[in-house]
DNA sequence: CGGTAAACTTGATCTGTGTCAAATTTTGGA
DNA sequence: TCCAAAATTTGACACAGATCAAGTTTACCG
């Protein structure tokens, strides 16, 4: 292989089994690699696409960390999501051509940009990101499902619990600590998207201290103990 | 055409243009008719799927009405959403090849069962279907945002309003009242999809009532004034 | 490096919704 | 047709989290 050709190329990222379907043949691989038209670096607090921008490519992210957020007419904001490196940013577009929301990089980022229509076409002709695209937005689905159950039913200490053990696990499953984590949102942003106000996200952090089971030091976090975690998510609070 | 071959058929269906892609060839058309491999009906308060269940199709809803819930563990339960004639259900299936919530028939219905595999097979040749697939799975995830943005961040009035003048709107879209409506589910169903108990939603109907803004006898539905319940959903409680 | 804005914490108080309870109406099955 | 179970409404009260306020710490930028 001449080392000048080098390039963008999913077939030798090291994200490659996050983002994209695994056991492929070489000349699948190959095809893969014309998905990624460029790579896109986004400033910390800048947006990759925002409401209403025309929706042409979903984007895998390399690096950095985004939020997800709507505004609605009236000023309310709601964040959506965060999203973290391996994870697929743009899904909402496809419906109406345009996007829907608002997707800010929380931190200095990277994305590779993939035009949807050349999705569409590989797709077509390579069986396994067909059904990868089908599993990432179903994925998503049922990632917003948890998201209605949290909101609908759980009280903040449950919140906050379930928000930093879905954080640990997905930064754990990049290789990094089960434990510690370094939050990139601020505490309102944690409100917005957990349906609690930024005092009430900081009192929670405050009460897991006092009982132990967290070390928080602005915005990096240490799990003390995950178990206590664990039960706080699954425990209804007691029937009377 | 041999009247005896009169079948189950995506081509010949009045809901044809509410789940299907449009502006299809002859050819094309015909080939859709596979997608459909039977049709099921499914008594009232019984499960079309439930959690854990193999997952192998979507269903197209011909008639009746369902929800779709969540159970956590604890015996927290969450509805996460409500679904009528023409909306495809089952997403949720393909990424783990399991569901991973139940969908229970809140009268009796008839489904379209449609095997994914075979949806899969027939979008890699008709380009409308495959983007249709796209469009309908990228249609769920901006309902759900929508659905956050209520449970993170409307008070119990808002959400009612939101919840009516969403369900009138798809009902005028098959052709049913923009005014009136037969709810299909109980206050207890309501309150679990708006993340609020039933007494609340009681209340919330009742002052309704009393504002003159819309007209409840049990589950018939008359809204009075639609703009008052649009006013509802997008004023924000005024800042201090 | 210093100054200012942003982020965060904590306290006091208020309020919307939950909880508990009881009465009433409706539904569905024998 | 009648009865039991389920659904609904309404009231009284409690409380989790919102709101308002003030002080502290941290981050950013010239």
């Amino acid at each position: 292989m001449k080392p000048e050709t080098i390039k963008v190329a999913c077939s030798n990222c090291n994200l490659r089994e996050l983002c994209m379907p695994m056991g492929l043949s070489a000349n699948d691989l190959e095809r893969l690699d014309d998905l990624v038209a460029t790579r896109r670096k986004i400033k910390k607090g800048t947006t990759l696409f925002s409401n209403g921008d025309k929706f042409t490519s979903l984007y895998a992210i390399r690096t950095g960390f985004f939020k997800t957020s709507l505004a609605s007419e009236d000023g309310r904001d709601q964040v959506t999501g965060f999203q973290m490196a391996g994870e697929i940013i743009g899904l909402d577009g496809i419906v109406n051509d345009q996007h829907s929301c608002d997707a800010i990089a929380l931190e200095d980022a990277e994305v590779c940009v993939m035009p949807f229509d050349r999705i569409e076409e590989i797709s077509r002709e390579v069986t396994a990101l067909q059904h990868h695209v089908h599993k990432i937005m179903s994925r998503e689905i049922v990632r917003e499902h948890g998201v209605m159950l949290l909101l609908g039913s759980m009280r903040a200490e449950e919140r906050l619990a379930a928000f930093l053990l879905n954080l640990v696990q997905r930064l754990h499953s990049r290789g990094f600590s089960q434990s510690e984590l370094v939050l990139r949102m601020t505490r309102e942003e944690i409100g917005s998207y957990l349906g609690l106000k930024l005092e009430t996200v900081s009192r929670t952090f405050s009460k897991f201290v006092d009982d132990g089971i967290v070390e928080v030091k602005q915005r990096h976090v240490r799990i003390l103990n995950t178990e206590a975690l664990q039960r706080l998510v699954n425990t209804q609070p007691q029937c009377h």
